[in-house]
DNA sequence: AAGTCGACCAACCGCGTTATT
DNA sequence: CAATAACGCGGTTGGTCGACT
């Protein structure tokens, strides 16, 4: 038992020391990234395999763009391929020169928790009287952020509910002919009465999309949601868990959009360039609302 | 100047898959 | 063929930094 705690005391965790990076690069460099676990094992290092390997893969290979922003091309790409793959970073990592996929699946993560909070600011100026519980006293601090859900009700269109937002991430420029691929059908939110979450979508701008779910379906949704007839019917085509049923198969070869081709040697890029100035770096993913999504929100208020 | 907040990122953990014995 | 080890992936957490008040 002491035995087995001292063991486990030996492992280091933690932030990695210059080092110690070097001796895993001196191992990489000997026997190539693999047999991680055999750097403890040879006593070189303190830390365990997996830690070595994320280590490597994340920060000290080759040709990464640490600290680099994602380009507004990235942004692109990311958003095209987590419609079509999901959640599977490392699958779309592979498509950006430089990014691993903790690089991918942080820009998201953040990107989603911007998008709550401009959809929960929003709907904190829009439906005080909904759910007063959620707007001034319910700011959003940093990781206590409570994400929030909105809800359609029937009566009142949409509210908030303290639990989750689906948020979505769209590019309308980047939709080749999506009239063409989808057809004429034009999918209502009354078809909808399915739950929503990671139904991933890409269409150029983030769309903020409600999660139904099946007690909430209704055959009178779609007059309540104060959207543009354009809006209303590119949510609810956004919204359609088939929809790219419709353009093709999720797992499909073939992929719905040109997308880039994987990228499996990262040409060399600037090793740090954080902080980008905005006018450098602007903010894509706003651009390309449309013009009422936010209508029915009232502005915000400056103090 | 100090405090607060949001954004970003590094690293850990748990679990599933694949390779090896 | 089963058990075990190694690896890889996705989710989550916690720390740091800069902007703002």
């Amino acid at each position: 038992m002491r035995k087995m705690e001292a063991r486990k005391e030996e492992i280091k965790k933690g932030p990695w020391k210059a080092e110690e990076d070097e001796v895993l690069i001196n191992h990489v460099k000997r026997y190539g990234p693999r047999d991680w676990s055999s750097i403890r094992s040879k006593g070189l290092l303190q830390r365990t395999g997996k830690s070595c390997r994320l280590r490597w893969v994340n920060k000290l290979r080759p040709n990464l763009k640490n600290g680099c922003k994602f380009s507004a091309d990235e942004e692109r790409t990311v958003i095209e391929l987590q419609s079509e793959f999901g959640n599977k970073w490392a699958r779309i990592a592979t498509y950006l020169p430089g990014r691993t996929d903790n690089d991918v699946k942080n820009f998201w993560s953040s990107r989603q928790k911007r998008l709550a909070r401009i959809l929960h600011n929003s709907s904190d100026a829009s439906s005080s009287s909904f759910n007063s519980k959620s707007s001034s006293s319910h700011r959003l601090k940093g990781k206590n952020v409570k994400p929030i859900r909105q809800s359609f009700n029937p009566s009142q269109g949409f509210g908030l509910v303290e639990e989750e937002v689906t948020v979505a991430s769209s590019c309308s420029q980047m939709v080749p002919n999506s009239s063409d691929q989808v057809g004429d059908e034009t999918l209502t939110l009354p078809d909808m009465g399915v739950k929503l979450e990671h139904q991933p979508f890409a269409f150029g701008t983030d769309l903020v999309l409600a999660e139904f779910s099946d007690s909430h379906s209704d055959a009178n949704q779609q007059e309540m949601i104060p959207f543009s007839p354009e809006s209303r019917e590119l949510l609810a085509r956004l919204d359609d868990p088939f929809y790219y049923d419709i353009l093709g198969p999720a797992d499909s070869s073939e992929p719905l959009f040109a997308l880039p081709q994987p990228f499996f040697e990262p040409s060399p890029v600037p090793r740090r360039c954080r902080h980008v100035s905005k006018d450098e770096e602007p903010d894509v993913f706003l651009d390309d609302f449309p013009a009422d999504m936010f209508d029915q929100v009232d502005p915000i208020r400056s103090p």
